[in-house]
DNA sequence: AGCCTCACTCGGGCGC
DNA sequence: TGCGCCCGAGTGAGGC
């Protein structure tokens, strides 16, 4: 599941290949994919668009045209890749941008959840589903008092804070869990809970962990790759994602998993207190 | 009113 | 082999 390191690791990598190419149509043959505008429209106003640069904003892709931008949601298992035209289909493919040079953007998604919205340049960040996110982790916008803040009002778990894009962008089912590792605070915890120490602690651990993942190029689990087709390979730094019943590479304990905020939770009941 | 939970989208994978 | 359930990001409906 695409969470910031794996958006961040799309963008630049899809940015060398399609960076200053013309749309010359556009195939859309999954049309829930596309939220706004209405199909025709949606094709109709790509038309003819170059490819300015490519944005992220929290986990979110956007494609910045010359008239609009491209507001594109991964999802589970949304991938962009380059292809020159004719080039044999892989399956799941949703979405295809025909350029004038010949080569092609393929928009492919098993789980069909991905989003794509086209609104007018300069809106993206005004639109409803940008315009609440928190702020960048790696920005000076994100501070430990902005954690503080946003921790200290709710009764919710920190896991479901942390999740819900709001006190920070970016992070994931993944990300949270390794985060909250290593900063050995159980994800059950009442977000209100937390010390000002632990906080300070956790704001560190989410910038580290989505750095070094993002160095990495994001996490392979299951089928993700980029759009070169290379894999990240930060999974093999999880601390606890995925590792249920492995030793904890602290303290030996089997890691465990548990349901927090309805979403599979990954912990060592060692190194993470427990509530 | 603000906060929270849950249903919904979808199909591969897995358990029975 | 086959059926039904689970998973999960984000949105939106509905409840408290």
């Amino acid at each position: 599941m695409p969470e910031l390191p794996e958006v961040e690791t799309a963008r630049r990598t899809l940015l060398h290949l399609v960076q200053g190419k013309k749309v010359q149509s556009v195939d859309v043959r999954w049309p829930k994919i596309v939220k706004e505008p209405e199909l025709d429209l949606f094709r109709l106003q790509l038309d003819g668009e170059v490819i300015e640069t490519i944005e992220r904003r929290g986990k979110f892709l956007l494609f910045e045209l010359s008239n609009w931008t491209l507001i594109s949601h991964l999802r589970m298992e949304g991938k962009f890749s380059v292809h020159d035209q004719g080039d044999k289909e892989e399956p799941h493919t949703h979405v295809v941008f025909t350029f004038t040079d010949g080569t092609e953007l393929r928009y492919r998604d098993v789980r069909k959840f991905g989003t794509m919205h086209l609104v007018k340049k300069g809106m993206a960040l005004h639109h409803s589903s940008l315009v609440d996110l928190g702020p960048e982790p790696f920005s000076a916008l994100f501070q430990p008092e902005v954690l503080q803040q946003a921790f200290e009002k709710t009764s919710r778990s920190i896991k479901a804070v942390l999740l819900d894009q709001k006190a920070v962008v970016g992070l994931g089912n993944i990300y949270v869990d390794e985060a909250l590792f290593r900063a050995k605070i159980h994800p059950l915890r009442e977000a209100k809970s937390l010390t000002e120490k632990e906080i300070a602690l956790l704001y560190q651990e989410i910038i580290d962990t989505l750095q070094e993942a993002v160095e990495l190029g994001g996490s392979t689990i299951r089928t993700y790759v980029n759009s070169q087709g290379k894999i990240g390979t930060f999974q093999k730094r999880l601390y606890v994602y995925g590792r249920t019943g492995e030793p904890c590479l602290v303290c030996g304990k089997p890691i465990e998993k548990i349901k927090v905020a309805g979403r599979g939770t990954h912990i060592c009941l060692s190194c993470q207190i427990v509530p």
